[in-house]
DNA sequence: GTGCTATATTTGTATGTACAAACAAGTGAG
DNA sequence: CTCACTTGTTTGTACATACAAATATAGCAC
């Protein structure tokens, strides 16, 4: 076991990193998710910020970035494309502006739901459904604490 | 409770999505990985692909990019800038290019464990040790079969 | 030897993301 | 009314990362 060790310790110390493997599995499950929305021709988040401004009549953009833990300046990048292509449409009043949907963006709907139902079966028969709720709990409990500090 | 799960319909949706609670979980990670790693002048990624190569007499690209789950011409950009600084080595030897440590790169050794302590030590105290593993072990699980596919 | 193939690396290019600074556009104090 | 302040958004820039195509380089068949 301490040969074992001896061997192995550079690997351990990686993947017994929180921060390390997150990011691995980040990686990775951004490529299968980019493969599963790949029909749609937008990138996960495209479509994720799609989703989320066709399902209420009027989104703010700070709301959004909060909701998908972006920045402003992301959220603002990421609705330029979506603009360019009329999926969702900038309406000011006053200081707001508020994002509404259009009916290309509308029109997207199922598509996009089907690429995400397309995304979940692809890893859904790794883990069990308990695992997953535990897993999800975890990184929920890790996301809730690490972003107040 | 219907009521709630109707004003939460999107948000769960989201956050019971593996792929989405894992990249904003890796966001999150990632920036408290470079306040740790900010004394060190190295992005967190070229201060594990340092780490690596120091910790090895001898390395090669390919290896490294599957230790660390990244493309080819991703270490090959990470290593392009630890060789300006003369932080790692090229050497070439026939066809195979071998990546070897430097007497300023193996400086950086401790610097690099400090910080990277420092990065444990902002997140150790979130989850318990058992959550810890628990978490890990079903991160591996997921990684092993996401990538294999 | 010459040419084919396989493997490792690099290069060109694109993309998502972030930070810092700039930019509106209200709001409140005097 | 004007000036400072706050808040939401944008812009300039930088960076890690990836994909696809190009480039060695070795090994092998003939």
């Amino acid at each position: 076991m301490n040969k074992q060790k001896q061997t192995n310790d550079k690997a351990c110390s990686l993947n017994s990193c929180l921060f390390f493997s997150t990011s691995k599995l980040a990686r990775e499950f951004g490529k299968i998710a980019e493969e599963a929305f790949a029909k749609t021709g937008l990138s996960p988040s495209h479509a994720l910020l799609l989703y989320l401004v066709n399902t209420k009549k009027e989104s703010q953009q700070k709301e959004l970035g909060e909701t998908l833990h972006l920045t402003p300046s992301t959220i603002t990048r990421l609705i330029e494309k979506l603009e360019r292509r009329r999926l969702v449409e900038k309406q000011s009043v006053g200081k707001q502006v508020y994002l509404k949907p259009t009916p290309e963006g509308l029109a997207m709907h199922d598509e996009i739901m089907i690429a995400w139902d397309k995304l979940h079966e692809k890893y859904s028969n790794i883990l069990t459904e308990d695992e997953t709720a535990q897993f999800l709990k975890l990184s929920g409990k890790l996301l809730e604490q690490l972003n107040q500090s």
